[in-house]
DNA sequence: TCTCTTACTGACTTGCTGGTCAGCAAGTAT
DNA sequence: ATACTTGCTGACCAGCAAGTCAGTAAGAGA
Protein backbone atom coordinates (compact mmCIF):
# COMPACT_ATOMS: atom_id res chain seq x y z
CA UNK A 1 0.00 0.00 0.00
CA UNK A 2 1.39 3.33 1.18
CA UNK A 3 1.22 5.76 -1.90
CA UNK A 4 4.39 8.17 -0.78
CA UNK A 5 1.98 11.03 0.35
CA UNK A 6 5.09 13.48 -1.10
CA UNK A 7 7.84 13.45 -3.60
CA UNK A 8 10.73 15.51 -3.23
CA UNK A 9 11.97 17.30 -5.94
CA UNK A 10 13.97 20.33 -4.76
CA UNK A 11 14.67 21.13 -8.53
CA UNK A 12 11.44 21.64 -9.93
CA UNK A 13 9.34 22.89 -7.00
CA UNK A 14 10.78 26.71 -7.55
CA UNK A 15 9.66 26.25 -11.25
CA UNK A 16 6.48 25.14 -10.32
CA UNK A 17 5.62 27.79 -8.13
CA UNK A 18 6.38 30.30 -9.85
CA UNK A 19 3.75 29.07 -12.77
CA UNK A 20 1.14 28.46 -10.32
CA UNK A 21 1.70 31.60 -9.13
CA UNK A 22 1.42 33.82 -12.30
CA UNK A 23 -1.91 31.81 -13.05
CA UNK A 24 -3.00 33.25 -10.05
CA UNK A 25 -2.16 36.36 -10.62
CA UNK A 26 -3.15 36.38 -14.26
CA UNK A 27 -6.90 35.92 -12.70
CA UNK A 28 -6.91 37.91 -9.98
CA UNK A 29 -3.93 40.30 -9.50
CA UNK A 30 -1.12 40.50 -7.04
CA UNK A 31 -2.88 41.34 -3.70
CA UNK A 32 -6.08 39.61 -4.52
CA UNK A 33 -4.16 36.41 -4.65
CA UNK A 34 -3.73 34.53 -1.50
CA UNK A 35 -0.04 32.60 -1.13
CA UNK A 36 -2.23 29.41 0.25
CA UNK A 37 -3.92 29.61 -2.91
CA UNK A 38 -0.89 29.82 -4.84
CA UNK A 39 0.75 26.71 -2.80
CA UNK A 40 -2.41 24.68 -3.81
CA UNK A 41 -2.51 25.04 -7.40
CA UNK A 42 1.07 24.05 -7.36
CA UNK A 43 0.52 21.33 -5.06
CA UNK A 44 2.41 21.88 -2.34
CA UNK A 45 1.99 23.19 1.58
CA UNK A 46 2.13 26.93 2.21
CA UNK A 47 5.27 26.55 4.45
CA UNK A 48 7.48 24.82 1.30
CA UNK A 49 6.75 27.79 -1.06
CA UNK A 50 8.25 30.25 2.02
CA UNK A 51 11.43 27.87 1.90
CA UNK A 52 12.03 28.77 -1.46
CA UNK A 53 10.84 32.31 -1.35
CA UNK A 54 11.20 34.62 1.61
CA UNK A 55 8.41 36.56 1.17
CA UNK A 56 5.21 36.95 -1.03
CA UNK A 57 6.67 39.97 -2.65
CA UNK A 58 10.02 37.58 -3.49
CA UNK A 59 7.99 35.60 -5.27
CA UNK A 60 6.05 38.06 -7.48
CA UNK A 61 9.57 39.60 -8.68
CA UNK A 62 10.67 35.62 -9.21
CA UNK A 63 7.20 35.37 -11.43
CA UNK A 64 8.02 38.62 -13.38
CA UNK A 65 11.88 38.00 -13.86
CA UNK A 66 10.84 34.62 -14.95
CA UNK A 67 8.49 35.65 -17.49
CA UNK A 68 10.02 38.77 -19.03
CA UNK A 69 13.35 37.29 -19.75
CA UNK A 70 12.91 34.50 -22.65
CA UNK A 71 10.42 37.24 -24.05
CA UNK A 72 13.42 39.44 -23.60
CA UNK A 73 15.37 36.88 -25.64
CA UNK A 74 13.16 35.97 -28.11
CA UNK A 75 13.06 39.83 -29.23
CA UNK A 76 16.89 40.22 -29.01
CA UNK A 77 17.12 36.87 -31.30
CA UNK A 78 14.22 38.46 -33.96
CA UNK A 79 16.49 41.67 -34.27
CA UNK A 80 19.76 40.24 -34.35
CA UNK A 81 18.45 37.46 -36.93
CA UNK A 82 17.67 40.85 -39.65
CA UNK A 83 19.34 40.83 -43.10
CA UNK A 84 16.09 42.34 -44.54
CA UNK A 85 15.79 45.95 -45.44
CA UNK A 86 14.37 48.05 -42.48
CA UNK A 87 10.44 48.34 -43.89
CA UNK A 88 10.61 44.65 -44.83
CA UNK A 89 11.89 43.93 -41.13
CA UNK A 90 9.15 46.23 -39.74
CA UNK A 91 6.17 44.84 -41.66
CA UNK A 92 7.14 41.36 -41.15
CA UNK A 93 9.17 40.27 -38.24
CA UNK A 94 8.12 42.94 -36.14
CA UNK A 95 4.85 43.27 -37.00
CA UNK A 96 4.11 39.67 -36.34
CA UNK A 97 5.65 40.07 -32.56
CA UNK A 98 3.82 43.03 -31.75
CA UNK A 99 0.47 41.14 -33.12
CA UNK A 100 1.32 38.54 -30.54
CA UNK A 101 2.01 40.61 -27.44
CA UNK A 102 -2.25 41.36 -26.39
CA UNK A 103 -2.87 37.91 -26.37
CA UNK A 104 0.72 36.73 -24.61
CA UNK A 105 1.68 36.78 -20.74
CA UNK A 106 3.68 40.06 -21.57
CA UNK A 107 -0.14 41.69 -20.93
CA UNK A 108 -0.32 39.75 -17.51
CA UNK A 109 2.56 41.60 -16.64
CA UNK A 110 2.14 44.89 -18.00
CA UNK A 111 -1.13 44.47 -15.95
CA UNK A 112 0.90 43.55 -13.08
CA UNK A 113 3.49 46.50 -13.59
CA UNK A 114 0.56 48.91 -13.59
CA UNK A 115 -0.90 48.09 -10.64
CA UNK A 116 2.00 47.42 -8.55
CA UNK A 117 4.52 49.37 -9.75
CA UNK A 118 4.17 52.46 -7.13
CA UNK A 119 5.15 49.99 -4.75
CA UNK A 120 7.66 48.30 -6.19
CA UNK A 121 10.92 50.71 -7.78
CA UNK A 122 13.14 47.87 -7.70
CA UNK A 123 11.26 46.04 -10.05
CA UNK A 124 10.43 49.17 -12.42
CA UNK A 125 13.78 49.35 -12.36
CA UNK A 126 14.51 45.88 -13.25
CA UNK A 127 11.59 45.91 -15.85
CA UNK A 128 13.72 49.09 -17.46
CA UNK A 129 16.64 48.01 -17.80
CA UNK A 130 15.75 44.55 -19.34
CA UNK A 131 12.53 45.16 -21.18
CA UNK A 132 11.63 49.07 -21.76
CA UNK A 133 14.99 50.33 -22.41
CA UNK A 134 16.57 47.49 -24.28
CA UNK A 135 13.32 47.82 -26.64
CA UNK A 136 12.93 51.09 -27.53
CA UNK A 137 17.25 51.13 -28.23
CA UNK A 138 16.53 48.49 -30.61
CA UNK A 139 13.84 50.24 -32.42
CA UNK A 140 15.42 53.63 -32.34
CA UNK A 141 18.43 51.76 -33.57
CA UNK A 142 16.48 50.13 -36.55
CA UNK A 143 15.18 53.26 -37.26
CA UNK A 144 18.59 54.86 -37.41
CA UNK A 145 19.03 51.78 -39.80
CA UNK A 146 16.54 52.85 -42.27
CA UNK A 147 17.35 56.61 -42.31
CA UNK A 148 21.16 55.60 -43.14
CA UNK A 149 19.86 53.46 -46.03
CA UNK A 150 17.40 55.87 -47.54
CA UNK A 151 14.48 54.21 -46.92
CA UNK A 152 13.29 56.69 -44.55
CA UNK A 153 13.61 60.25 -43.47
CA UNK A 154 14.56 61.89 -40.16
CA UNK A 155 11.63 62.30 -37.96
CA UNK A 156 10.20 62.40 -34.69
CA UNK A 157 9.75 59.39 -34.45
CA UNK A 158 13.07 58.65 -34.13
CA UNK A 159 13.41 59.83 -30.73
CA UNK A 160 9.83 58.59 -29.86
CA UNK A 161 10.00 55.07 -30.36
CA UNK A 162 6.83 54.69 -28.14
CA UNK A 163 5.33 55.78 -31.08
CA UNK A 164 5.78 52.29 -32.05
CA UNK A 165 4.08 50.53 -29.41
CA UNK A 166 1.40 52.65 -28.66
CA UNK A 167 -1.07 50.37 -30.03
CA UNK A 168 -0.02 47.61 -28.78
CA UNK A 169 -0.11 49.44 -25.24
CA UNK A 170 -3.56 50.43 -26.12
CA UNK A 171 -4.62 46.81 -27.26
CA UNK A 172 -3.54 45.19 -24.33
CA UNK A 173 -5.50 48.29 -21.74
CA UNK A 174 -8.27 47.60 -23.73
CA UNK A 175 -8.02 43.86 -23.27
CA UNK A 176 -7.73 44.31 -19.69
CA UNK A 177 -10.45 46.71 -18.61
CA UNK A 178 -13.14 46.05 -21.57
CA UNK A 179 -11.84 42.15 -21.81
CA UNK A 180 -15.57 41.11 -23.14
CA UNK A 181 -15.80 43.80 -25.84
CA UNK A 182 -13.63 42.82 -28.76
CA UNK A 183 -11.30 45.07 -30.31
CA UNK A 184 -9.64 43.85 -33.45
CA UNK A 185 -5.99 44.31 -32.46
CA UNK A 186 -4.48 42.96 -35.00
CA UNK A 187 -6.34 45.50 -37.59
CA UNK A 188 -5.28 48.58 -35.26
CA UNK A 189 -1.76 47.65 -34.99
CA UNK A 190 -1.46 46.87 -38.76
CA UNK A 191 -3.15 50.12 -39.67
CA UNK A 192 -0.75 52.03 -37.20
CA UNK A 193 2.13 50.66 -38.69
CA UNK A 194 0.65 51.60 -42.11
CA UNK A 195 0.49 54.73 -41.03
CA UNK A 196 3.87 54.76 -39.66
CA UNK A 197 5.64 53.82 -42.26
CA UNK A 198 4.09 56.15 -44.40
CA UNK A 199 4.89 59.15 -42.71
CA UNK A 200 8.66 58.39 -42.15
CA UNK A 201 9.52 56.81 -45.49
CA UNK A 202 11.69 58.89 -47.49
CA UNK B 1 -14.14 77.96 26.43
CA UNK B 2 -15.20 75.03 24.28
CA UNK B 3 -13.97 74.68 20.92
CA UNK B 4 -17.27 72.47 19.56
CA UNK B 5 -15.09 69.26 19.02
CA UNK B 6 -17.10 68.98 15.44
CA UNK B 7 -19.71 70.36 13.47
CA UNK B 8 -22.21 69.00 11.84
CA UNK B 9 -22.27 69.44 8.34
CA UNK B 10 -24.49 66.77 6.22
CA UNK B 11 -24.73 68.62 2.97
CA UNK B 12 -20.53 68.65 2.48
CA UNK B 13 -19.00 65.34 4.29
CA UNK B 14 -20.08 63.23 1.02
CA UNK B 15 -17.91 65.31 -1.20
CA UNK B 16 -15.28 65.84 1.43
CA UNK B 17 -14.73 62.25 2.02
CA UNK B 18 -14.82 61.54 -1.63
CA UNK B 19 -12.26 64.09 -2.33
CA UNK B 20 -9.95 63.02 0.09
CA UNK B 21 -10.45 59.00 -1.17
CA UNK B 22 -9.34 60.40 -4.48
CA UNK B 23 -6.24 61.64 -3.20
CA UNK B 24 -5.33 58.71 -1.17
CA UNK B 25 -6.64 56.33 -3.76
CA UNK B 26 -4.26 58.79 -6.50
CA UNK B 27 -1.02 58.23 -3.90
CA UNK B 28 -1.50 54.40 -3.27
CA UNK B 29 -4.55 52.50 -5.20
CA UNK B 30 -7.45 51.17 -4.31
CA UNK B 31 -6.42 48.58 -1.98
CA UNK B 32 -3.31 49.91 -0.15
CA UNK B 33 -5.77 52.67 1.08
CA UNK B 34 -7.02 52.28 4.78
CA UNK B 35 -10.30 53.68 5.32
CA UNK B 36 -9.67 55.45 7.85
CA UNK B 37 -6.56 57.00 6.27
CA UNK B 38 -9.30 58.31 3.87
CA UNK B 39 -10.88 59.58 6.90
CA UNK B 40 -8.31 60.83 8.67
CA UNK B 41 -7.41 63.02 5.46
CA UNK B 42 -11.34 63.84 5.53
CA UNK B 43 -10.68 65.31 8.62
CA UNK B 44 -13.72 62.32 9.96
CA UNK B 45 -13.99 59.71 12.05
CA UNK B 46 -14.36 56.04 10.01
CA UNK B 47 -17.79 55.40 12.05
CA UNK B 48 -18.84 58.70 9.57
CA UNK B 49 -17.16 57.83 6.68
CA UNK B 50 -19.46 54.39 7.01
CA UNK B 51 -22.43 56.29 7.56
CA UNK B 52 -22.10 57.98 4.81
CA UNK B 53 -20.28 55.32 2.10
CA UNK B 54 -21.90 51.28 3.26
CA UNK B 55 -18.88 50.12 2.03
CA UNK B 56 -15.16 50.40 0.62
CA UNK B 57 -16.35 49.76 -2.75
CA UNK B 58 -18.89 51.97 -2.53
CA UNK B 59 -16.60 54.42 -1.92
CA UNK B 60 -14.88 53.65 -4.90
CA UNK B 61 -17.30 53.80 -7.32
CA UNK B 62 -18.52 57.13 -6.15
CA UNK B 63 -15.02 58.45 -6.15
CA UNK B 64 -15.09 57.24 -9.93
CA UNK B 65 -18.34 58.70 -10.80
CA UNK B 66 -17.32 61.95 -9.15
CA UNK B 67 -14.47 62.39 -11.33
CA UNK B 68 -15.44 61.05 -14.37
CA UNK B 69 -18.56 62.68 -15.06
CA UNK B 70 -17.31 66.44 -14.97
CA UNK B 71 -14.48 65.61 -17.26
CA UNK B 72 -17.47 63.65 -20.06
CA UNK B 73 -19.49 66.79 -19.46
CA UNK B 74 -15.95 68.90 -20.78
CA UNK B 75 -15.19 66.75 -23.25
CA UNK B 76 -18.92 66.58 -25.05
CA UNK B 77 -19.70 70.29 -24.83
CA UNK B 78 -15.85 70.36 -26.55
CA UNK B 79 -17.84 68.44 -29.44
CA UNK B 80 -20.63 70.59 -29.49
CA UNK B 81 -19.19 73.76 -29.76
CA UNK B 82 -17.37 73.66 -33.24
CA UNK B 83 -18.06 75.12 -36.24
CA UNK B 84 -14.58 74.34 -37.30
CA UNK B 85 -14.01 72.07 -40.07
CA UNK B 86 -12.56 68.53 -39.22
CA UNK B 87 -9.08 68.97 -39.74
CA UNK B 88 -9.18 72.15 -37.87
CA UNK B 89 -11.29 70.65 -35.01
CA UNK B 90 -8.62 67.93 -34.78
CA UNK B 91 -5.82 69.98 -34.91
CA UNK B 92 -7.29 72.90 -32.30
CA UNK B 93 -9.49 71.40 -29.07
CA UNK B 94 -9.20 67.74 -29.71
CA UNK B 95 -5.63 67.93 -29.48
CA UNK B 96 -5.39 70.49 -26.26
CA UNK B 97 -8.45 68.08 -24.74
CA UNK B 98 -5.81 65.03 -25.06
CA UNK B 99 -2.38 66.48 -24.23
CA UNK B 100 -4.35 67.39 -21.45
CA UNK B 101 -5.02 64.06 -20.27
CA UNK B 102 -1.52 62.42 -19.11
CA UNK B 103 -1.28 64.69 -16.01
CA UNK B 104 -5.12 65.01 -15.22
CA UNK B 105 -7.07 63.33 -12.85
CA UNK B 106 -8.51 61.38 -15.64
CA UNK B 107 -4.70 58.97 -15.71
CA UNK B 108 -5.63 58.22 -12.01
CA UNK B 109 -9.06 56.74 -12.86
CA UNK B 110 -7.02 54.92 -15.85
CA UNK B 111 -5.21 53.78 -12.96
CA UNK B 112 -7.51 52.46 -11.14
CA UNK B 113 -9.76 51.19 -13.71
CA UNK B 114 -6.59 48.78 -14.79
CA UNK B 115 -6.08 47.57 -10.99
CA UNK B 116 -9.60 47.05 -10.45
CA UNK B 117 -11.57 46.43 -13.39
CA UNK B 118 -11.45 42.48 -12.82
CA UNK B 119 -12.96 42.89 -9.41
CA UNK B 120 -15.76 45.39 -10.44
CA UNK B 121 -17.60 44.56 -13.63
CA UNK B 122 -20.04 46.85 -13.34
CA UNK B 123 -17.85 50.02 -12.68
CA UNK B 124 -16.27 48.68 -16.03
CA UNK B 125 -20.01 48.91 -17.58
CA UNK B 126 -20.11 52.60 -16.11
CA UNK B 127 -17.13 53.41 -17.67
CA UNK B 128 -17.87 52.00 -20.82
CA UNK B 129 -21.47 53.46 -21.18
CA UNK B 130 -20.37 57.03 -19.97
CA UNK B 131 -17.15 57.54 -20.82
CA UNK B 132 -15.32 55.10 -23.81
CA UNK B 133 -18.66 54.41 -25.72
CA UNK B 134 -19.26 58.32 -26.23
CA UNK B 135 -15.88 59.37 -26.12
CA UNK B 136 -15.26 56.82 -29.60
CA UNK B 137 -18.59 57.49 -30.82
CA UNK B 138 -17.80 60.96 -31.22
CA UNK B 139 -14.31 60.37 -32.95
CA UNK B 140 -16.25 58.01 -35.64
CA UNK B 141 -18.59 61.32 -36.35
CA UNK B 142 -16.01 63.99 -36.26
CA UNK B 143 -14.06 61.53 -39.08
CA UNK B 144 -17.20 60.57 -40.67
CA UNK B 145 -17.83 64.53 -41.13
CA UNK B 146 -14.29 64.81 -42.43
CA UNK B 147 -14.89 61.97 -44.72
CA UNK B 148 -18.70 63.90 -45.91
CA UNK B 149 -16.72 67.18 -46.04
CA UNK B 150 -13.96 66.22 -48.52
CA UNK B 151 -11.68 66.60 -46.05
CA UNK B 152 -10.35 63.05 -45.45
CA UNK B 153 -10.76 59.96 -47.32
CA UNK B 154 -12.06 56.80 -46.06
CA UNK B 155 -9.95 54.55 -43.94
CA UNK B 156 -9.77 51.97 -41.25
CA UNK B 157 -9.28 54.65 -38.73
CA UNK B 158 -12.69 55.32 -39.36
CA UNK B 159 -13.61 51.76 -37.37
CA UNK B 160 -11.20 52.14 -34.95
CA UNK B 161 -10.86 55.29 -33.58
CA UNK B 162 -8.87 53.67 -30.63
CA UNK B 163 -6.06 54.62 -32.90
CA UNK B 164 -6.55 58.12 -31.86
CA UNK B 165 -6.43 57.72 -28.48
CA UNK B 166 -3.76 55.00 -28.36
CA UNK B 167 -0.84 57.85 -27.50
CA UNK B 168 -2.57 59.39 -25.14
CA UNK B 169 -3.04 55.51 -22.96
CA UNK B 170 0.85 55.32 -23.63
CA UNK B 171 1.74 58.02 -21.92
CA UNK B 172 -0.77 57.41 -19.12
CA UNK B 173 1.08 54.25 -19.01
CA UNK B 174 4.22 55.35 -18.91
CA UNK B 175 3.65 57.91 -16.45
CA UNK B 176 2.32 55.61 -13.86
CA UNK B 177 5.04 52.96 -14.77
CA UNK B 178 8.09 55.28 -15.39
CA UNK B 179 6.81 58.22 -13.28
CA UNK B 180 10.67 59.51 -12.94
CA UNK B 181 11.86 58.95 -16.47
CA UNK B 182 10.65 61.30 -18.30
CA UNK B 183 8.66 61.49 -21.65
CA UNK B 184 7.65 64.08 -24.21
CA UNK B 185 3.92 63.74 -23.69
CA UNK B 186 2.80 66.78 -26.04
CA UNK B 187 5.31 65.88 -28.78
CA UNK B 188 4.35 62.14 -29.01
CA UNK B 189 0.90 63.24 -29.08
CA UNK B 190 1.51 65.99 -31.45
CA UNK B 191 3.68 63.54 -33.81
CA UNK B 192 0.88 61.13 -33.38
CA UNK B 193 -2.03 63.37 -34.66
CA UNK B 194 0.37 64.77 -37.65
CA UNK B 195 0.64 61.04 -38.69
CA UNK B 196 -3.25 60.29 -38.75
CA UNK B 197 -4.22 63.55 -40.60
CA UNK B 198 -1.70 62.75 -43.12
CA UNK B 199 -2.77 59.42 -43.72
CA UNK B 200 -6.57 59.52 -43.95
CA UNK B 201 -6.27 63.23 -45.71
CA UNK B 202 -7.83 62.59 -48.98
C1' DT C 1 -33.18 77.22 29.14
C1' DC C 2 -34.45 72.75 28.51
C1' DT C 3 -35.40 68.92 25.44
C1' DC C 4 -34.90 66.10 21.66
C1' DT C 5 -33.03 64.63 17.36
C1' DT C 6 -29.27 63.02 14.95
C1' DA C 7 -24.51 63.88 13.11
C1' DC C 8 -20.65 62.21 14.82
C1' DT C 9 -16.99 59.58 17.60
C1' DG C 10 -13.69 55.90 18.64
C1' DA C 11 -13.06 51.67 21.00
C1' DC C 12 -14.22 47.19 19.85
C1' DT C 13 -15.07 42.87 17.22
C1' DT C 14 -14.27 39.80 13.62
C1' DG C 15 -12.29 37.55 9.88
C1' DC C 16 -8.62 37.01 7.24
C1' DT C 17 -3.86 36.22 5.53
C1' DG C 18 1.20 36.59 5.54
C1' DG C 19 4.54 34.27 7.76
C1' DT C 20 6.57 30.55 11.35
C1' DC C 21 8.08 26.26 13.17
C1' DA C 22 8.11 21.78 15.45
C1' DG C 23 7.72 17.57 13.78
C1' DC C 24 7.30 14.02 10.11
C1' DA C 25 8.56 10.99 6.51
C1' DA C 26 11.03 10.37 1.81
C1' DG C 27 15.01 9.19 0.16
C1' DT C 28 20.18 8.18 0.98
C1' DA C 29 24.26 6.43 2.84
C1' DT C 30 26.35 2.77 5.49
C1' DA D 1 18.08 -3.00 8.23
C1' DT D 2 19.30 1.13 10.52
C1' DA D 3 20.62 5.72 11.15
C1' DC D 4 20.70 10.11 9.22
C1' DT D 5 19.71 14.18 6.38
C1' DT D 6 16.52 17.30 4.69
C1' DG D 7 12.37 18.33 1.69
C1' DC D 8 8.06 18.87 3.17
C1' DT D 9 3.66 19.40 6.03
C1' DG D 10 -0.06 21.81 8.36
C1' DA D 11 -1.44 23.65 12.69
C1' DC D 12 -0.57 27.78 14.60
C1' DC D 13 0.26 32.84 15.57
C1' DA D 14 0.35 37.82 15.17
C1' DG D 15 -1.19 41.73 13.23
C1' DC D 16 -3.88 44.34 10.47
C1' DA D 17 -7.85 46.47 8.48
C1' DA D 18 -12.94 46.41 7.33
C1' DG D 19 -16.94 47.16 9.43
C1' DT D 20 -20.05 47.92 14.00
C1' DC D 21 -22.33 50.22 17.66
C1' DA D 22 -23.12 52.14 22.23
C1' DG D 23 -22.55 56.40 23.62
C1' DT D 24 -21.67 61.69 23.10
C1' DA D 25 -22.53 66.25 22.08
C1' DA D 26 -23.89 69.77 18.40
C1' DG D 27 -27.43 72.52 17.47
C1' DA D 28 -32.44 73.07 16.24
C1' DG D 29 -36.90 73.79 18.14
C1' DA D 30 -40.15 75.13 21.77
Amino acid sequence: MAEPRYQRRKKDRPQEITEAAFAAFAEKGFAATKVEDVARRAGVSKGLLYLYFKTKEELFKAVIRGVVTPRVDELTRTLDSSALSAEAFIRGPLLTFMKRLPGSPASVVIRLMISEAPKHPDLVEYYWDNVASRGLAALRQLLERGVANGEFRESAVNELPQLFVAPVMMSIVWGIVFADRSLDTDRLIETHVDMILAYIRA
